[in-house]
DNA sequence: GTAGGGTTAG
């Protein structure tokens, strides 16, 4: 059943186009169509039975728009990027919005246009690519059409069609110079594209061919090094490039400064580069300044004293008359916001403006992060006015973060108000809007409610029914339930389900396609609501959005752990394609809800799936048990675990190690730095068991017990019943295969 | 061939 649902977990990205869009839109409606319901529920009306399954009209219009939709079949790298786990949207970004490049004049023909369109239409097919390829190959003029080519198949992340091209190019080129501006070039693209390993290939079939012994390949592959943070194997590289008899110029100190800000070397590395690169006598450009910069603004900085010597370069560039622009000042600002020193900050944002410096879109998202983590919003609404003013437009990024902000410090119903404002101004928010809107529900103390939703509230408890074109509609009904109180949820939840469950109409009315993170925001409201009722309002949203999470979710919280165990392991191949915080995201999220509705057992199982897929990369040996990237249900079911482990080898008589450890962290990755709660909760846990663990006095954030104190504590006739977890609720397995729980 | 930034879950 789940084996046959198409992928549905996603990070997708906002920078996606269109295209991908649309595909998404109609792999959501399969999703929706829910043949691969795990649980369905039983309707709750006779309408609900009746295929296809809520699906908002909008979704379904979706094809009337686009008569030319993509089938799904033919996107499998579309979707597939999606896996990928880059969190960023840095990169895409910068390829729209980026400086032009220097040098101003055009080099490449009108003809590599035409190629490059001609290519772009080809992608995924190697063999219409070699086509293309042939059809052009006498028309385009050498290595400026190529190089050309290849940049702009990197802008557009097409890193194995500008492979393809590069060795196209490079067999049909003769002259040697040529091949290495082509190998120089492609190792760029592949450098910025995050491919490290690809570029290192290319380089090293480069020098083999007898083609790539140059400063520029050198050059390219130490800036490909930088950008993976790869800070020692680029300073490696340039040890290796001196030994080969080339000598390095600006462009390559500049690239292995940048790998130090990159790769979080300190300041002493960087700056011992910049000194040999004076002593070699090269003058610094603004660029080698800049890179150094960041070098301090780097995550050193945040732990203290790196900005003043960041001021110090700022002085001294001044003083050679190397004049500090927008990227000088964003770094400095930021290695500043990062260091808490916010008013500092603020302070060169005024210096930058009397220095004439037009704010850029960094300098204005700088400029916006600062005002909203101090909690003035109306000032951060104002730097939007301002840089619309400038020409440039916010867009739904800028506008998500003061969202965020607004959420984090409990004005929901103001950020609610400003989603229907951009909204309003043409800015469709994205699923990262809503997710922190959805992430939001349960903290607010008081439920803060948009004029939209008490017009709703109103609407619906004065028994008015909205004009639905859709009977089934299940939100709907979710509302007429609230508003006629049938359902035994508080006054204060009911409100603010009510404004939750509006943010999620909002979603399905814009066609905003849910992701992973979604999941994990529905799974932690969830563990924040306090009654079961709540929850499964939630829960039943998750059902909406994807049958396969739902099922899982909802299965083990049920107690039908045996029957959809199968189905969870698929789910967690999923979520094994994820970057790891995404992954154990997920599976914190999953384990806590399970924990706060009594399903301990289950809840064990999930961490322990988690475990052995490497979720939280480290964990436990015989000796140490680390629960730092842990949430606090996670942790406590994997504690039960640990320690049953610990109990088979005091039972089989082995010997304990002489100091055995639990490891919580003191809130060092939690988003309040200093917030213990993890730690508290382990505390309470052992405490309530009779362990003997106590925190050390070296390390706050650690439990440490002699060897032979716990196992004597084993040795106690009710330890082992503490230890063993059970659920609240459970059912009788109904396949007696499957084997039970072996730890 | 080289320089700065960004939203969610943790």
């Amino acid at each position: 059943m789940a084996s046959s649902t198409p992928p549905t977990l996603t990070t997708a990205k906002p920078y996606q186009n269109h295209h991908i869009q649309n595909i998404q839109n109609q792999h959501h409606r399969r999703t929706h169509n829910g043949h691969n319901s795990l649980h369905p529920p039983p309707p709750r009306n006779p309408t609900a039975a009746k295929p296809p399954a809520p699906i908002p009209a909008t979704v379904a219009a979706g094809t009337h728009r686009n008569p030319n939709f993509t089938p799904l079949s033919s996107s499998k790298s579309e979707l597939a990027a999606d896996f990928s786990g880059r969190r960023s949207t840095r990169f895409v970004s910068k390829m729209h919005f980026g400086r032009q490049k220097s040098g101003g004049s055009i080099r490449h023909s009108i003809v590599a246009e035409d190629a490059l369109q001609q290519l772009i239409r080809c992608s995924g097919d190697d063999r219409l690519i070699e086509s293309v390829l042939l059809s052009f190959q006498s028309k385009l003029c050498g290595s400026d059409d190529y190089n050309f080519v290849l940049r702009e198949l990197g802008n557009r992340n097409e890193w194995s069609m500008a492979i393809q091209c590069f060795e196209f190019a490079v067999n049909r080129e003769r002259r040697r110079t040529e091949q290495g501006k082509l190998a120089s070039s492609v190792i760029s693209v592949l450098g910025r594209l995050g491919k490290v390993e690809l570029a290192k290939k290319v380089f090293e079939t480069a020098v083999s061919e007898g083609y790539g012994n140059t400063v520029y390949a050198y050059s390219a592959l130490i800036s490909a090094y930088a950008k993976s943070g790869l800070c020692d194997d680029a300073i490696k590289l340039f040890e290796t490039m001196k030994l080969s008899g080339l000598k390095p110029n600006l462009v390559t100190y500049n690239a292995l400064i940048d790998a130090c800000g990159k790769g979080g070397a300190d300041f002493k590395r960087a700056s011992d580069i910049f000194d040999d690169m004076l002593s070699n006598g090269f003058q610094p450009d603004r660029i080698t300044y800049n890179s150094l910069l960041a070098v301090c603004s780097g995550d050193a900085a945040s732990s203290g004293g790196h900005m003043d010597y960041a001021f110090q370069i700022m002085a001294e560039m001044t003083a050679k008359n190397i004049m500090p622009n927008e990227v000088t000042y964003s770094t400095v600002i930021r290695g500043c916001a990062k260091s808490g020193r916010l008013d500092q900050a603020l302070s060169l944002v005024s210096e930058m403006k009397y220095a004439n410096i037009s704010l850029d879109r960094v300098s204005y998202n700088n400029l916006l992060a600062i005002y909203a983590s101090l909690g003035r919003f109306d000032e951060a609404l104002n730097v939007v006015k301002e840089m619309e003013n400038t020409g440039l437009k916010a867009d739904v990024v800028f506008y998500s973060e003061i969202i965020d902000s607004l959420c984090k410090k409990g004005f929901v119903e103001s950020s609610a108000l400003l989603l229907d404002e951009m909204t309003k101004k043409g800015i469709q928010p994205n699923v990262v809007t809503y997710n922190s809107i959805i992430n939001a529900f349960g903290h607010s103390g008081e439920a803060r409610l948009t004029n939209d939703n008490k017009r709703e509230i109103v609407c619906l408890e004065n028994g008015e029914k909205k004009v639905t074109n859709r009977d089934e509609d299940r939100i709907i009904n979710v509302f007429e339930q609230l508003a006629s109180g049938k359902l035994n949820i508080g006054e204060k939840g009911r409100k603010e389900i009510i404004c939750v469950l509006g943010v999620f109409r909002k979603m399905h009315e814009l066609e905003i396609k849910p992701n992973v993170v979604t999941f994990s925001a529905i799974l932690n409201a969830c563990s924040r609501c306090s009654s079961f009722e709540e929850a499964s309002l939630l829960l039943e949203e998750l059902r909406l959005f994807d049958n396969q999470v739902y099922g899982v979710a909802h299965g083990l919280l049920m107690g039908y752990r045996e029957n959809v165990w199968v189905h969870a392991l698929s789910l967690f191949d999923e979520v094994k394609r994820m970057d790891s915080s995404t992954a154990s995201a997920f599976y914190n999220a999953l384990t806590d809800m399970l924990w706060h509705f009594g399903q301990k057992r289950g809840a064990q199982m999930v961490v322990l799936e988690g475990k052995r897929r490497q979720v939280w990369e480290n964990t436990w040996s015989d000796s140490c048990l680390d629960l730092h990237l842990m949430s606090s249900g996670a942790a406590r079911a994997m504690v039960h675990a640990w320690l049953l482990n610990i109990y088979s080898i005091v039972y089989e008589g082995h010997e304990l190690p002489g100091l055995l450890s639990i490891l919580t962290g003191w809130g060092k990755h939690s988003k309040v730095v200093g917030d213990c709660a993890l730690k508290r909760a382990i505390e309470t846990l052992l405490g309530s068991m009779g362990s003997p663990f106590r925190v050390a006095t070296s390390n706050i954030g650690r439990f440490i017990s002699p060897g032979p104190m716990v196992a004597a504590w084993m040795r106690e006739s009710d330890t082992p019943k503490l230890l063993v977890l059970e659920d609240d609720r459970a059912y009788p397995q109904t396949h007696p295969n499957l084997q039970p729980l072996v730890l």
